[in-house]
DNA sequence: CTAATATATGAGCAAATGATCAGATATGCA
DNA sequence: TGCATATCTGATCATTTGCTCATATATTAG
């Protein structure tokens, strides 16, 4: 049951294509390119131990980088790497007193997301 | 204000720990390291955007390796080889017809994430 | 201004990752 | 049994990643 896939690059490559139907189903409900990457990007974020270790730890109370170093057994150049990423992700942020920055969640996504995460893992 | 904290691995180690309470706040309500093991390594499995891209389209029907393959543009041999870190994180499943294998969602929670998630990037 | 504290940033490196290729396993049919 | 199809698996390799170290920036106190 082999089928020439159309739109192949080449023509005499035969790939086998056993529900051509369903491929092309799953491409028009697909979502966008630039959907997927930005999903990708936000559970890759929660994806690292350490950074999940920070977003569950700014779910209960804003910190400060030495607080969240001190808490993670880590340097506070690594959280502070840490940190800019999810600020660029729009995870994080942080409000200045005098020289401490205290950084929190922006808003609920990350603590629904770890509750939903957590009937997965528990089920 | 420097503080000498507890349980360091060496009491000269003067840790710059500003709000000790708030770190052992963060320590008391924490999940289980075993949690945030297993949140993580959930949340990095949909932190690839090849991976993600098979959970969105298992979320719409089934399919076999060949025809994800077809439609992500990839080995199926790449195909399988992350097939099966979703298969142990419990996060698909197979039934076989015959010499195929039909691919789909364990259950709803990844489809509840990504709507989740899809929430979060695009507000 | 100078010193000290708090955080950010860039370079560098070891470890993890995702893809491909080659070869193994499993199923169905002649 | 022998062959083709469908999938899996191990080895390999280039890329990505997360940490540490050194250094830069920012704020406050004196």
């Amino acid at each position: 049951m082999k089928k020439r896939y159309p739109g192949s690059a080449n023509d005499l490559c035969q790939v086998r294509c056993i529900h051509e139907d369903r491929i092309d189903r799953a491409a028009e409900n697909a979502l966008q390119e630039s959907e997927h990457i930005s999903l990708s990007q936000l559970f890759k974020a929660m994806g690292d131990i350490t950074r999940l270790k920070i977003l569950t730890a700014l779910d209960n109370d804003e910190m400060c980088v030495c607080d969240l170093a001190a808490y993670l057994g880590i340097s506070e150049s690594a959280v502070s790497h840490q940190l800019r990423q999810l600020r660029q992700l729009h995870l994080v942020a942080n409000r200045r007193q005098g020289p401490i920055l205290y950084y929190r969640l922006v808003d609920d996504h990350v603590g629904k997301l770890v509750r939903l995460g957590l009937e997965h893992i528990r089920e």
